[in-house]
RNA sequence: GCCUUGGUGGCGGAAUUGGUAGACGCGCUGGAUUCAAAAUCCAGUUCCUUCGGGAGUGAGGGUUCGAUUCCCUCCCAAGGUACCA
């Protein structure tokens, strides 16, 4: 009987699938496990062998979970909403809902012959208009609500509303815009109802602002600031330009500080922490006002607010400088200083923040003629504007302290400006002194002497008491621009009355996206979906009716953009655990009994964007009672990634000579990606196949070196153009699921990026093999001691390497395990039974025959997981390592209930001490009972 | 620059709290089986060696009876981030 894989496979999966095996209920006796891998975008290329990784993982997970008594939730889904399907659409005509489905359906046929145990029964995908629903609902629930500072949580904006018709907004402290008037009362109750609209909008958690914007002209679209990477856009790399729309924006900069708190509760690998807190960005200093001085005779009333790390060093500013998009520019500029200040704002707002970005040697900048007041030695400061202060940080404005800061020195210097030195025996002649900690303040008043911490409390604490400042604490972080361009996302449930954004009730949702000709801008520069002819909102009838009948009585326009990318992905967890309610987005039982995701497998990419949006709306949802956790997962891992092994030909500059690898030194050449599919494993180039797939190579001449064309190879990122991408399918097909399984799990640590090498998988594949032998002859005997150890220290690393993740390892313990059952022949059902559980979260198909072959009828998934005994691997005696000076020389066998001193003089008269001694006496001798001995001599 | 993670044979990678470096697999070498091949099985495989042994985990130093593991300095690679005041 062989090992036919193909056939056992396709029959369990089948088995499986009628069974549902793996459905989970929300109602049990057993503990809860939820294990997610983060859904997959279903892109048209199918998955290749870097995909399926992270979901191997969490399916051994799930599995042995599930063996171990716990009732596990494991699901998958599609984040089916995204740019290519649009692309695809706009250049074919073909819905992006069709090129979804196709795509969605060719995943899953991928996923399937990979065995998982997912509970399709809950399946997601986040176009789904069912889904979208409560994507939809989201917004509103944020649209409703405000963060109030003293509760320290989001509120129903009622709860705002009755305080401004009692009080006005003295009193509150929000989370709001930065141009919120004050108003009392009377004021607020004198309001139009289009006015208390507008001053809402600035406290809603999901608000419309003016705001300058990352715009994309080439994708006709706005850009996350996560959206973009080194200047250009993440998919396409096209520039991107700031701009000026009014966009629907999240608050999330209200959330701040708790994203940063909630780190130190969950268990979440340590880069992606320090890369979510880098982007929070949190410094904590103080700002300053500083009064510009008229050179006018009236009174100037204009201020400067700027923030500052260390206000402490205030009496060491010499000049200011502010970004050359201040608004106070125009403004304190001299007549004199006029001319040059206009042009180099001009310039300036030419420079695309990537050659700003990339220019950051040269200095520049330009003196406005105007002056600010010291607040303490009312000395006149000069103010600059330059481009290394930027507008979208802070105020825009800086207090420059030449002698502190790097870029101020180097500013200082280069303009000629005074760099008074305010740190106790330190030297500034060279460059600044930014170390806080090793010095004190000097120079500075009432300042003088003090160490950098006293010195901010006493400096803040005097900025205070004169009303010119306070300590405060500053994030990089901004609000998040939730708008798109795009066709093919979550529509609003916006329409427009009097210009004013209004909510469609939830129990007219979902609102769906309408069809429309094109999936392209229109002529007038709206986005796609102003192409649509059915896309006006009827509150009479509540429902959608065609822009004809707007006539912004009954009738009016709905809002045209769409949600980003990550609107779907920010709350997918939670409905997994009701998946098909209609109701509510989940129900109270179900989120009550599943809480949050136990363990959370994905790719280190989406640090900074769905991992911390999902946070956000997390505690969000925390806040207004819907969800008993504020953090949604409490164990994540970024698998690393599997890159390919790309193979390279050499061709001969100015000839038609291809040469092998081996000839190519000093000749020049250049290299050229050929597809890893023709070539074997010994580097050999399949000349002929390489000829027909590269027709234009047909008649050129490769040079052989022993006959054979050897490649050469380089470890690249898995890509199309690098012809390095290896399919799942082929892999499957000839050596079965189950091999494919154990291979990437055997190829290193999970979280560790590694190179693919088809080669390899036939070491995985004939332990499979080995294994099927195993279970050739199975009897109902009594197993030897031998085998009941090779047993259970199995289990015991299995078991451990899968509570560490550390999936590698265990492979080879199989491996051990298997080649020493062999060689003990052993043939007792009473360790081969327990043998195929351990095997069973790794090579699940082989494992269910294996069961039933044993005699089982049900299903191997429910088996109780093997319980270690130490009582197996109890030794009598220890193969000791005889070391000397360290470096060990040979073993002796000895009891292990011998004692120290008996062990010495054993050790000591043994002919080979002698040897390694040549007479000398041994200084020392260590001896570690069960483990080691050392002689020093 | 800063932060993070790494650096071990030809390759992927093992090594519990400091205690036999190179498990397991690939590849390679030799052999068995075969008409032959595939498959399978057996032996060997860190480097150097005068075959006694010696060296060795990015480099250098330190702590220790003993360091891949702990400490210091440096080098290199990958990822994140950046005129962030």
């Amino acid at each position: 009987m062989n090992y036919d894989f193909r056939e056992i496979e396709a029959k369990w999966q089948k088995y499986w699938a009628e069974n549902e095996t793996f459905k989970a209920s929300n109602d049990s006796d057993k503990p809860k496990f939820y294990a997610l891998s983060m859904f997959p975008y279903p892109s048209g290329a199918g998955l290749h062998v870097g995909h399926p990784l992270g979901y191997i993982a969490t399916d051994i997970y799930s599995r042995y979970k599930r063996h171990k008594g716990f009732n596990v939730l494991h699901p998958m889904g599609y984040d089916s909403f995204g740019l290519p399907a649009e692309q695809y659409a706009i250049q074919t005509g073909q819905h992006p809902a069709i090129t979804t489905e196709n795509n969605i359906n060719r995943y899953r046929e991928q996923l399937d012959q990979l065995g998982f145990s997912f509970d399709w029964s809950r399946e997601v995908r986040t176009s789904n208009p069912q889904y979208y629903k409560w994507t939809q609902w989201i917004f509103i629930q944020l649209f409703n609500a405000w963060y109030n500072k003293k509760s320290d949580k989001a509120e129903n904006i009622s709860s705002l509303i009755s305080i401004f018709e009692k009080e006005g907004n003295a009193n509150i402290e929000a989370a709001c815009d930065d141009d919120t008037p004050s108003f009392d009362a009377a004021t607020w109750n004198a309001y139009s109802e289009k006015e208390k609209q507008e001053i809402l909008l600035k406290y809603r958690l999901t608000y419309l602002a003016d705001t300058e914007v990352n715009w994309c002209p080439a994708l006709g679209t706005v850009l996350a600031n996560d959206e973009i990477v080194n200047g250009v856009s993440e998919r396409g790399g096209h520039p991107v330009v700031r701009k000026k729309m009014t966009q629907w924006s999240m608050r999330i900069t209200a959330y701040a500080q708790r994203l940063l708190d909630g780190l130190n509760k969950i268990d979440w690998p340590q880069p992606l922490k320090d890369s979510q807190t880098n982007w929070i960005g949190r410094s904590v200093g103080a700002s300053v006002t500083f009064d510009v001085i008229s050179n006018e005779s009236e009174k100037s009333q204009d201020t400067i607010e700027v923030f500052t790390t260390r206000p402490d060093t205030i009496f060491g500013v010499s000049f200011m400088t502010l970004a050359p998009e201040h608004e106070l520019v125009a403004k304190i500029t001299t007549p004199e200083q006029k001319t040059e200040v206009d042009a180099y704002v001009e310039a300036t707002a030419k420079r695309s923040e990537r050659d700003r970005m990339a220019d950051v040697k040269t200095i520049s900048g330009v003196f406005t003629g105007a002056y600010a007041e010291h607040p303490f030695t009312k000395e006149p400061i000069p103010i600059w504007i330059g481009d290394y202060v930027l507008a979208s940080y802070g105020t825009g404005a800086v207090m420059a302290v030449p002698c502190g800061d790097q870029r101020d020195y180097d500013f200082a210097k280069h303009y000629n400006i005074d760099i008074p030195n305010i740190f106790e025996g330190v030297d500034i002649s060279e460059e600044a002194f930014a170390d806080k900690e090793t010095t004190v303040i000097t120079n500075s008043d009432f300042l003088n002497g003090l160490s950098y911490k006293d010195a901010m409390k006493k400096i803040i604490a005097e900025l205070e008491k004169m009303g010119h400042g306070e300590g405060k604490v500053n994030y990089r972080l901004r609000d998040a621009v939730f708008s798109r361009q795009r066709y093919w996302g979550e529509p609003f449930p916006v329409y427009y009355v009097d210009g004013m954004p209004q909510m469609i009730d939830l129990e007219h949702l979902p609102l769906q996206l309408p069809e429309v000709e094109k999936y392209l801008p229109t002529e007038t520069g709206e986005p796609p979906l102003g192409n649509a002819t059915e896309w006006a909102w009827d509150v009479k009838q509540c429902t959608v009716v065609n822009n004809q009948l707007i006539d912004h009585k009954t009738v009016f326009p709905l809002e045209l953009n769409t949600m980003p990318g990550w609107a779907g992905s920010s709350q997918y967890f939670n409905r997994y655990m009701d998946p098909r309610n209609d109701d509510a987005i989940f129900s109270p039982e179900a989120i009550n009994y599943w809480q949050d995701v136990d363990l959370y497998i994905g790719g280190s990419e989406h640090a900074t964007g769905h991992l911390l949006y999902s946070r956000f709306w997390q505690k969000f949802m925390f806040d207004m009672g819907y969800v008993p956790k504020d953090e949604f997962a409490q164990k994540l891992i970024n698998q690393g990634m599997i890159t390919g092994t790309s193979a390279f030909v050499y061709r001969e500059l100015d000839s038609n000579k291809v040469y092998s690898k081996g000839l190519i030194e000093g000749r020049n050449v250049v290299p050229i990606h050929a597809d890893v599919s023709l070539v074997n494993a010994s580097d050999e180039l399949d000349v002929e196949a390489f000829k027909q797939w590269q027709p234009e190579y047909k008649d050129a001449e490769f040079i052989l070196e022993d006959g054979k064309y050897i490649v050469g190879r380089e470890v690249e990122k898995m890509s199309k153009s690098k012809y390095n991408v290896v399919n799942p399918d082929a892999i499957c097909e000839e050596y079965g699921a189950d091999s494919l399984r154990l291979y990437e799990m055997f190829l290193g640590p999970l979280e560790q990026s590694k190179p693919w090498n088809t080669a390899g998988i036939t070491g995985v594949h004939s332990f499979l093999k080995k294994l099927w032998k195993l279970y050739l002859t199975i009897e109902d005997k009594e197993p030897t001691a031998d085998n009941l150890k090779t047993l259970h220290k199995t289990i015991k690393k299995v078991e451990e390497d899968i509570e560490n993740f550390s999936f590698n390892t265990s492979v080879s313990t199989f491996m051990i395990c298997v080649n020493e059952l062999t060689s003990q022949k052993c043939t007792s059902k009473a360790v081969l039974e327990p043998l195929a559980i351990l095997v069973s979260p790794y090579a699940p198909h082989i494992a269910e025959e294996l069961w039933s072959r044993l005699g089982n009828t049900a299903s191997i998934a429910e088996a109780p997981f093997p319980k270690f005994e130490e009582k197996y691997l109890v030794e009598s005696s220890k193969e000791y390592p005889i070391s000397f000076n360290g470096k060990m020389r040979f073993k002796l066998e000895l009891p292990l209930d011998m004692s120290k001193e008996d062990i010495e003089a054993a050790v000591l008269s043994h002919e080979k001490t002698k040897e390694q001694l040549q007479g000398r006496d041994p200084k020392k001798v260590i001896v570690v009972p069960g483990k080691i001995v050392n002689i020093v001599g």
